[in-house]
DNA sequence: GTGATGAACTAAAACGCTTAAGCTGCCTTC
DNA sequence: GAAGGCAGCTTAAGCGTTTTAGTTCATCAC
């Protein structure tokens, strides 16, 4: 089956191949029945723009590009990065984009994956999501000038317009919430060390300790799995002055320190309160019901869509180069409660 | 920033267009020292092969598509998809493929998408997921004659080539299990109905509740959701001869119905015996830990992508129609036991 | 009546690549 | 020494669009 070009549609319309371009463009130079002659024309046999063709003569490819640089198999461990993913698919669907995603080995190969596209031409614009320090994608897409929105910041982004919320305020406001209601001790069971959100995190949680002047606190950095969650929920309640709370920074961690304190015989939240980030089904639906802070990941992914597309410059151009989306909120559920004693 | 061409690879080392497209696809047809010479020039010019270029003068896109027909917005919740996602992944990443993705809002959007994607050459091949009775894309699929492997079958899939699991045995396996537990009374948990691999487990379910002649047994449709999870299990406990033990079709809706029997008080495994289909790190985490019937999805996942680039020709045309993988298994957990009295 | 204007349309170049066909020399072969 | 073959290259056509630079022709002002 032959795929039908402009030029069988403008041969069935009886006019030349670039009135068709014209019409089927929406741009003026074709009177109005001869554009609408064009356009039956082309329904009639099936006509589809050839989009490589399009691309050659200098249009966009209405692609977008993300690469994930997590190994496939832990993809769908996190819920945090498909629902992100599923924001960003719904603002792209609408306006007619298409999300290409790789997965990608480490940095090396996103970088190289950054400079194939870009030469390639194969999109044209791409997210960046698992900020690093000193993260050289940055210097790379600045030096492209690859259209880039970041999922992060506000720092160590460079000049790359980027979509950020404000997790220290988020994190100082947990910190409060546990010591109104007397908690002393507190841990952080924190993701991986070297992702900037989970830096700011990790400060924001020791200035807020001093700021209420607690105990004493210990922070434990993980892979986000649920094994690595048990795992350091079990060193920190068999430390010596173990905490009376644990704040996770994710849900799957938090119901597996649940698991591990029920393993103690600590109860929840009698002995210790649990605390995740990232609100899901999972903490709603499970006994205790877990207090999350919750944040709204989908319309995080749809704002980090829209600002791509602002860049380059599908919609108005609108020129903001940081947008701040609302801090998670702490959703107080009964996994949280004062101390015992 | 100016993009390299193949004409500025040729000039700089000195020799035509066409030669040095030979030199950077390998083909016969220069000597070994200008190949080499032609090499080192584009590298030495960071030049990248120009896609659409390629696409257009009849070369392969180097692209799966895949149109995912759900709300976008709970695409996160069903760890199975991202899963399946990553498994994808992992094999087209190595192949040097990219995946693209579109969220279509039902099955007529979906068609469209498949119509657009052929016609513009978008993607060499897609992957089709979430097969239903009837369903309209197989003969579209086969009509365009667009390479595609379906996610499912082995029934109702026409001609296409198909990636499935043996559900039906797994199911009765389950039940066989339960039943010689000694449970009479089991209710199933379901995704939703018009589904086909909801339809073979119901099927299968049914049947075996015959051969093992159980006296009585429930089928609740949801939409895979906690909260509907937890709303069927009140319904299913709520009945008069109401079930020893329950199968879920996900796990969010296991955990949802493991704290609705705490709510009623009902301890599992004691008065409630809880399996789920899909193992994942939450069945395991959690206090019970959770009987699953697990199946390897990201293997699942990378069997279908490999089937794919066998039908497209990227490997050997080994032609192979329907390709099995192992059906679930199932891991036994603390969840499941005999019934009380 | 003349020239200017502009709407409606066409011809042709350009995008960057692949590839069929053609052109050199040089080496064999008888 | 003429014919043939072959490796190693070049020329040029073609892929399906977009877009620039025309061309034609009717209309209008004066």
């Amino acid at each position: 089956m032959k795929r039908p070009t402009i030029s069988d549609v403008a041969q069935r319309a009886g006019v030349s191949i670039s009135a068709a371009s014209f019409a089927l463009n929406g741009r003026p130079g074709v009177s109005d029945r001869t554009r609408q002659r064009i356009l039956d024309a082309a329904d009639e046999i099936g006509w589809h723009r050839n989009s490589a063709a399009r691309v050659l003569s200098g249009g966009t490819t209405n692609v977008i590009g993300m690469a994930i640089p997590r190994p496939a198999t832990t993809l769908g461990v996190e819920p945090f990065f498909m629902e992100l993913v599923s924001g960003i698919e719904s603002v792209l669907a609408v306006s007619g984009y298409a999300l290409m995603m790789q997965v990608v080995a480490g940095v090396d190969a996103e970088l190289e994956v950054y400079r194939s596209w870009w030469g390639e031409r194969r999109v044209d614009g791409i997210i960046v999501v698992d900020l690093r320090g000193d993260d050289p994608r940055i210097a790379l897409l600045e030096g492209l000038a690859l259209p880039a929105v970041v999922v992060g910041g506000p720092a160590d982004v460079g000049s790359l317009p980027h979509v950020w919320a404000d997790d220290a305020a988020a994190t100082a406001e947990t910190v409060g919430y546990l010591a109104a209601l007397g908690h002393r001790r507190i841990g952080r069971i924190a993701g991986l060390p070297d992702l900037l959100h989970t830096r700011r995190r990790d400060e924001a949680f020791t200035e807020a300790s001093a700021t209420y002047e607690l105990d004493s606190i210990d922070i434990v950095h993980t892979d986000y799995t649920g094994l690595e969650g048990a795992q350091a929920t079990r060193r920190l309640l068999s430390s010596p002055g173990r905490p009376t709370a644990i704040l996770y920074d994710n849900s799957i961690m938090a119901v597996a320190g649940m698991s591990v304190a029920d393993e103690m015989r600590l109860s929840v939240p009698e002995d210790l309160s649990i605390i995740a980030w990232d609100d899901s089904q999972l903490c709603q639906v499970i006994r205790p019901a877990i207090t999350a802070l919750a944040r709204d990941v989908t319309a995080y992914g749809a704002r980090v869509a829209r600002l791509l597309l602002d860049v380059v410059g599908k919609n108005g151009d609108a020129e903001q180069r940081g947008v701040q989306v609302p801090a998670p909120r702490l959703v107080p559920r009964s996994s949280t409660a004062p101390p015992h004693r």
